[in-house]
DNA sequence: CGTGCCGGGGT
DNA sequence: ACCCCGGCACG
């Protein structure tokens, strides 16, 4: 099965260039392979044993000479990548129209990918690109470098080559043969990329675990021994992923999944595939683990910011804005796999910046939503509960809160029958306020999630008798609900 | 030290 | 949401 796949897609692979490679066959069947394991994927390659896969990745890397191949395919033309560039804005209103919303694959998705802002530089260079891979595995690369030099040398005739898409070019990452200390460079350059987005990275799935198992061990060592001097990120590249079935563990991840089902399933089906296959392997729980986070996916293009909250819509971006293919065509290589990354986005910070990621995808506009809440609460307490950090929001609030909406809320505080009198009337507001501090640090609380300007100020005390010394412990249940919860008295404010 | 109540935790 | 409490600031 994987083999069969394997073929259809590897013909892609190895198109690159536009020097053929006898190569593609092996390289496209080290790619099922490495998918499974990981989405970026050199490493399978060495699992694979295949030097080609090497020479694979290479001509991803090419990024010029692949986009020629991609030229084919739907490239309107010229240098690959830049050319999709000019595209690019137009396509990517559209495709982040037209991209879903799911989050849906996020988290088997894609982990990461090579930057495919290399690719465009490198375009012209093979080298670049290869460097990249190098880094992982070096004993490989000779052999690759070998196998390419020879490719390059000579170019296959055209009747070799095989038009068919790449179905999955996508590896951005090139290994060259030649130049280590070029490839380093390249590899720090490329890693540093990378690690922007390095929780996302381990969505590992359950199920990957076997099948990648193989090719994750190859390319582990590897990645150890290459990684010693550019470890930017958290990759989770640990060893730790076998084992570890859950989710940050294993690199492989999405890609993995992916390709896994797809190399099971049907060679056709790519997006389709992938689509499911998010589904299917969608893990909940990893995602879970992390309440606050959401999972969003960065196009890696050299100038592109992209960030698009579903996989789909990220390769839909990429597919019609870098690759100039057509956002509708139907088939998709799966080289958009390798242009975008997985990142993880704290929502809490979110709301704090959100200007920075907000913006990019309109999916993000989930956390936003907080902030109104908050500032509803603000208004009546600003003077006194806000004291320290927080005083700005009184100003952002007053708009949208109305006063109605202060008293409803201190109702709400600790309803005891008594409690509403009080609390409603609004007028209630006194300077120490402590009374009002109580509702209003409540809502706060509850709204806010984000950093609390309260530590410091602790609002004084009132110095009305609260429920304690008016009905004396004896009569507990004759306090006020808060007094008895220990919280503010809302039956008798100051 | 008693009190008021915040911040958390449990259900 | 309701209920409890630890613990701290304040007086």
């Amino acid at each position: 099965m994987d083999a069969k796949r394997v073929l259809d897609k590897s013909s892609v692979g190895i198109r690159v260039g536009g020097a053929d490679f006898n190569y593609r066959a092996d390289c496209s069947v080290v790619r099922d392979t490495r998918v499974p394991t990981v989405d970026s994927g050199p490493m399978p390659a060495c699992m694979n044993g295949a030097a080609l896969g090497s020479v694979l990745y290479t001509y991803v890397m090419d990024g010029g000479s692949v986009v020629d191949g991609a030229s084919e395919k739907s490239f309107p033309k010229g240098n690959g990548p830049s050319s999709g560039g000019g595209i690019l804005h137009d396509m990517e209103k559209t495709g982040s129209g037209g991209l879903g919303d799911q989050r849906d694959t996020g988290s088997t998705g894609v982990l990461k990918r090579a930057s495919p802002t290399h690719c465009p530089s490198i375009n012209g260079q093979l080298p670049g690109g290869l460097m990249h891979l190098d880094i992982r595995n070096p004993g490989k690369q000779a052999e690759l470098a070998d196998c390419f030099r020879a490719v390059q040398g000579q170019n296959l005739p055209p009747a070799e080559r095989q038009p068919l898409p790449s179905s999955h070019i996508p590896v951005p990452r090139n290994r060259k043969p030649s130049g280590h200390a070029d490839k380093e460079v390249m590899a720090a350059t490329v890693l540093t990329s990378l690690s922007t987005s390095p929780l996302v990275l381990h969505p590992a799935s359950t199920t990957t675990a076997a099948v990648p198992e193989l090719a994750s061990r190859g390319w582990k060592e590897a990645l150890s021994a290459s990684y010693s001097s550019s470890t930017s990120g958290n990759w989770s590249w640990d060893a730790s992923d076998q084992s570890v079935p859950s989710t940050p563990s294993p690199p492989l991840s999405n890609d993995a999944n992916k390709n896994f089902l797809l190399s099971s399933q049907g060679d056709d089906v790519n997006e389709d595939v992938t689509e499911s296959t998010h589904f299917l392997f969608e893990d909940p729980i990893p995602r879970k683990r992390k309440n606050s986070m959401k999972v969003m996916f960065k196009c890696l293009w050299k100038n592109c910011e992209k960030v698009l909250s579903t996989s789909s819509g990220i390769q839909r971006h990429i597919r019609a804005v870098h690759l100039g293919r057509n956002s509708d065509s139907d088939h998709s290589d799966g080289e958009e796999d390798f242009y975008y990354s997985e990142i993880e986005v704290n929502v809490d910070s979110l709301s704090e910046g959100l200007s920075s990621l907000t913006p990019t995808s309109p999916t993000t506009a989930g956390p936003p939503p907080v902030f109104p809440l908050a500032l509803t609460d603000v208004p009546r307490s600003e003077h006194i509960s806000m004291n320290g950090s927080q005083s700005h929001f009184p100003t952002l609030l007053s708009q949208s809160a109305p006063s109605t909406l202060c008293h409803i809320r201190t109702d709400h505080a600790y309803q005891g029958p008594v409690a509403h009198v009080r609390t409603v009337s609004i007028g209630e507001k006194r300077q120490p306020a402590p009374s009002t501090h109580t509702t209003v640090n409540k809502n706060h609380a509850l709204i806010t999630p984000a950093p609390k300007p309260t530590q410091g100020t602790r609002k004084p005390r009132g110095e009305a008798k609260k429920c304690r010394k008016v009905y004396g412990m004896e009569k507990r249940d004759m306090w006020c609900t808060a007094c008895r919860w220990k919280k503010a008295c809302q039956r008798f404010t100051d």
